[in-house]
DNA sequence: ATAATAGTGTCTGTTAGACAGTATGCG
DNA sequence: CGCATACTGTCTAACAGACACTATTAT
């Protein structure tokens, strides 16, 4: 009972109605440390942000959106949410990773419009250079748990959420806390890193398992400097604490093993 | 220096060029067992497959390649996938999941036409019901080290390959092994399902790892007939072996703990 | 000295990994 | 009996998890 149409063999464009555009949407992460100024030599606290536009035409006037903009037919929808990123933000952000599609119909009012979501994870570092770009009347960074309370423009809430999650599972199963960290980080701003996307994550012995637990130990290492000696921070404590380094080294998991 | 173009913000449908079209790739695996004829009451050997179909016109005449057809403004891309799937294999699939966007300029002879690939897991058990549909001469099977080998439409090489590297990745962090089981199995086949997807996987005391392991027995259970009496089977061998079912947990790993 | 973070000692129970050994039942 | 699959016993080393304890140093 299959007809010619059931597969795409016989579809010409002009048979159907084709989409209005096909945007990129993405979600910029970053980690903004503020330093506790009632306490010298203390671990800053750390908050999850993210970047939204305000905006300026219809549909949504006035609201807060992801930034995004619509591909053009000579790049691929990553290109495009990567010069949409670098317009908006000015940095080449260290990780941007494809993760949905939204097409629910309406989702846009200018049209039939199938919308790319990306996840962009950008340190604080990099972003504190670009302030003032970012710091424009139209262009802020909301801690998520605001941003979450916000009526953002089209399906961008649901975006965020979905982001949210992607980003929870991939902070325990990956090592993209590295996108949040500078190069050189101790275990403490390690686990800050890791709490501050997953809050009910709690290892008791964190540093002992990561530093001397052979199935794991691969995924940092400890850092030195060019004479071979072991380097360390007293950055936030009295006592000085080692620093480590990610390795290029991405551990594989199993339920099964 | 942000112009108004940076932002979707004045985007009106005519001003640019707009896709032709965005259509869903379906990567349809299933794993075909066949009993060993020479020996009685062994394992059979299983196979990972991947459902192709064959074009009937242009563009790729005559090629092989990933079921799919073009999503209506109606619908979801989920739901056209759905859709196809259903067409294609007349089976409601247990389990269809995005999982990427293909979008090079020039992917498509036919014009600008960004694609979304999808994942489809059947169970041989449903397909075997609908063989006369899936055995026509332009829907066939193939397993996939041939399917790798042949030149198909389009970039559907490249979406099989990725499609490959996902199943891979999710065998063994979900329990997506239980799509390709019947709802009770010995610990040996779902040990042979693992190995069919990823061959490279081994584990000596697998069987005592499932299901004495504290922190992992939590996924299968032992199944039971309704007075509560333990279940085997000895269709594939001479002592019965203990039947288990998945349970609906889904075990969280993290790299960390 | 105090506060704040960094790290170690030690104990108990669990798990990993290897491999030999036993169990069952068809042909 | 032999074979193919299904388990179980046993031993060692490693790990998990808890929690008390020591270390360092700016203020």
């Amino acid at each position: 009972m299959k007809t010619m149409i059931e597969n795409e063999s016989n579809y010409t464009p002009s048979n159907y109605r084709t989409p209005d555009g096909a945007p990129t949407d993405v979600v910029i992460f970053t980690i903004v440390s503020t330093e506790r100024l009632a306490v010298k030599k203390s671990m800053p606290t750390r908050e999850l942000y993210v970047l939204l536009i305000q905006r300026k035409v219809w549909p949504f006037v006035g609201q807060w959106a992801l930034p995004g903009g619509f591909t053009r037919e000579t790049e691929t929808i990553y290109e495009c949410a990567q010069r949409e990123l670098k317009e908006e933000t000015g940095v080449e952000p260290m990780h941007l990773e494809y993760f949905n599609v939204y097409s629910t119909p309406g989702r846009d009012p200018r049209g039939w419009i199938i919308s790319h979501a990306f996840l962009a994870l950008v340190n604080e570092g990099v972003l504190k250079d670009r302030k003032a770009a970012v710091d424009a009347m139209d262009v802020r960074l909301f801690s998520v748990s605001e941003a979450l309370t916000m009526e953002l423009a089209f399906d961008h809430h649901q975006i965020l959420v979905d982001a949210l999650l992607k980003i929870r599972l991939q902070m325990l199963s990956t090592t993209i806390a590295k996108e949040f960290l500078p190069a050189e980080f101790t275990i403490s701003e390690l686990y800050q890193v890791i709490q501050t996307v997953v809050p009910e994550f709690e290892e008791k012995n964190f540093i002992r398992k990561i530093t001397s637990t052979q199935s794991r130990k691969g995924i940092i290492e400890e850092a030195r400097d060019r004479n071979g000696e072991l380097k360390s921070s007293n950055l936030h404590s009295q006592r000085a604490a080692q620093l480590y380094r990610f390795t290029d080294h991405e551990p594989q998991l199993s339920i099964y093993s």
